[in-house]
DNA sequence: TCAAAAAATGACGATCCGTCAATACCCGAA
DNA sequence: TTCGGGTATTGACGGATCGTCATTTTTTGA
C-alpha cells in the first residue's frame, strides 16, 4: 500500500456506501450471458450507482459539495466516463430530479383509481402528495434546490422533456378527477372558475409548503410549536377549501379524516412507515 | 483614449445602463458638503448601484451570467472593492433578495391597517401578495432561484437574519389578522386547527404558485389557456377556502370581488399600473 | 491472432471565486 | 506647499471546478 497522490482508500469520507473494491472496468460486462442486453444493463446500473452517490453527497454536503470529479472518483471511474452518461452537471441533477418525480407519480398511481367518490379520490391524491415529502424527506429537501439554478439553461432537452412529461402526467391525473366531479354535478364552478385553477392552487400549496419547509425553517417551526402535529397541515385545509366550493360530499357528510386513516393503513402503509422511520412522524 | 488591456468602453455588452463615463474613484466623495455623512452616502449609493446592475445581469443572463468580476468591472471598480461591500457572492444575492422582501413588506403595510372586517383585511393582504409578482415580475422570477442554492450556507449571518426578520414580520402581520378574527368570534377553528396552519397554507399557495410559474411554465400555461384571466387565481380560491372555514362575513354576504376592484383603484393603484406595464395584465 | 471499433482515461484549458500584498489617494500638520 | 501616516482601491494570484479531447486500454469480430 504505497502512498499515492489520490489513493481511493484515503478519501476524506467513506463516500456513502459505494463499494470501494468495485473494479473500474475490469469486471465482466454483466452476469447475463453476453449480448447487447448485458452492455445496456451494465450501463444502467452504473448510472443508477452514480445517481445514488450523487444523492448521498448532495444530502451530506449540499449542492456545492457535489462535484463531478468527486462523483467520478467515488465509483472508481474517470470523469470522462461520467460525462459519457451525463451531458453536464445540470443534466445529472435533472436525472436525479426525475427519480423523485417518478416515485411521486407511482404514489399517485396507487391511490388515483380507488373506488371512491371523486372528491375522496382527490383527497387521496392530496394525502399521497403530502405524504411524499415526509416519507422521502431527503428528496423533498433537495427538490427545491434542483428545480432552479439555471438547470433549464444547461440540461439536455431530452431530460428536461422527461421532467415535464411527468409533471404533466400528475397534473392531468388530478385534473381528470376534478373534471369528473364537475361532469357528475358534484362540484359546481362559477363562470370565472376553472378546474385548472383549482388544481393549480392545490398543487401550489404542496410545492410552496415544501419550499418553505426547506428554506425558511424559522417560519415553519412556528407552525409546529402548537399542539397539533405539524404534518397534518394540508389535508384538513384542503378539505376546508373543497367545502368552500361546496364539492359533494361535504366534509360534514363524509368522514375524510377517517378515509385518511384508512388510506394510511392500506395502500399507503409503506410510505406511512417510511415517514415514521425517516421523519419520526407517527401518522397512524 | 489610448488602448488599454481592459477598456471599459469595449465591454462585450453595454452593461445595463451603467454610466460608462463614471470615474472609478476620482469623483467628489459626494455632492453634499464633506463630513463622514458624505462618505457613508457614497458607500450606500455605490452598493445600490451594484445591486441594480446585479439584478440587470441576473435577469438578462441568469444566475450563471452573474460573476463578481463582471459586476465589479461594470461599475469601473475593482473586484476587491466589491468584496469590501459583500462578503461573497451569496451575500450579494442575499442583499438583492432583501430588497424584494422590503418591497413586499411595504405593500403589505399599505393594506394591513384598512378599516375593514378582519377577513376583508386578510383578503387585502392576499391581494397584495398576489399583485406583487405581477407588478415586479423580474423580482418574482429570480426569487425562487435566490432562495435556494446553498445561499444559507455561505451568506453572512447578518444578512440572513435580516431576511428572516422580514419573513417573520410579514407572517406575523397575517397571523395577527387571523387571530383577531378568532378572538372576535368571526372565525371558529376546530380543536386540531390553528391560525398558524391557515396562514402557512395561504403563504404556501403564493410561494408555490410563484415557483411553479417560474420553473414549470408548461403547466401554468395550461391555466392561462382558459377564458378566465390567468392572474385571478389565488384571490377567489382563497375566498373559497375562507368560506370553507365559515369565516364571517362569508363571500355571499360581503362583496370581496368588489373589494378587490376597489383596492386595486385606491391603495394599490401604483402596483396595478405596474402590473399592466410590466406583465401586460390589465387588472382594472 | 490481430486490427478496427468502442470505451475509458486524466491531463489540460478555461472560468470563476475570494484573498492580499502592493499601490493610489486623502488629509491634517508642519 | 510639503510631507507622512492612514485609508481606500487595485488586480494579479492561488485554489477549485467544469467540461474537453487526444491518448490509451479494452472489446469485438473476422
Amino acid at each position: 500500500m504505497q502512498p499515492r497522490p489520490t489513493d481511493p482508500q484515503h478519501q476524506s469520507t467513506p463516500e456513502f456506501g459505494s463499494d470501494p473494491s468495485l473494479p473500474p472496468h475490469k469486471g465482466q460486462p454483466s452476469a447475463s450471458h453476453g449480448g447487447p442486453k448485458g452492455k445496456q444493463l451494465e450501463r444502467e446500473q452504473r448510472e443508477a450507482e452514480w445517481l445514488r452517490l450523487a444523492l448521498g453527497i448532495l444530502l451530506e454536503e449540499g449542492y456545492l459539495g457535489l462535484t463531478m470529479d468527486r462523483l467520478a472518483k467515488a465509483t472508481g471511474y474517470a470523469k470522462g466516463t461520467l460525462y459519457l452518461h451525463f451531458k453536464n452537471k445540470e443534466d445529472l441533477i435533472c436525472a436525479l430530479l426525475r427519480d423523485f418525480q417518478v416515485k411521486r407519480m407511482e404514489l399517485f398511481d396507487r391511490v388515483a383509481d380507488l373506488d371512491l367518490p371523486h372528491r375522496a379520490r382527490l383527497a387521496a391524491i392530496g394525502l399521497a402528495a403530502e405524504l411524499f415529502p415526509l416519507a422521502y424527506p431527503e428528496n423533498a429537501r433537495i427538490e427545491p434546490v434542483l428545480k432552479t439554478q439555471s438547470l433549464r439553461d444547461k440540461a439536455s432537452p431530452e431530460r428536461l422533456r422527461a421532467l415535464e412529461e411527468i409533471d404533466l402526467f400528475c397534473f392531468s391525473r388530478v385534473l381528470q378527477t376534478v373534471q369528473a366531479a364537475v361532469d357528475a354535478g358534484e362540484l359546481r364552478m362559477q363562470a370565472h372558475e376553472t378546474p385548472e385553477q383549482l388544481v393549480m392552487a392545490l398543487w401550489s400549496m404542496h410545492v410552496g409548503l415544501n419550499v418553505l419547509r426547506n428554506t425558511t425553517a424559522h417560519l415553519t417551526d412556528t407552525c409546529s410549536t402548537t399542539d397539533s402535529p405539524p404534518h397534518e397541515v394540508l389535508f384538513p385545509i384542503a378539505q376546508r377549501l373543497l367545502d368552500g366550493y361546496g364539492w359533494q360530499p361535504l366534509s360534514t357528510e363524509f368522514d375524510y379524516a377517517g378515509l385518511r386513516q384508512q388510506l394510511l393503513r392500506e395502500p399507503l402503509s409503506a410510505e406511512a412507515e417510511r415517514a415514521w422511520q425517516a421523519s419520526g412522524i407517527r401518522l397512524l
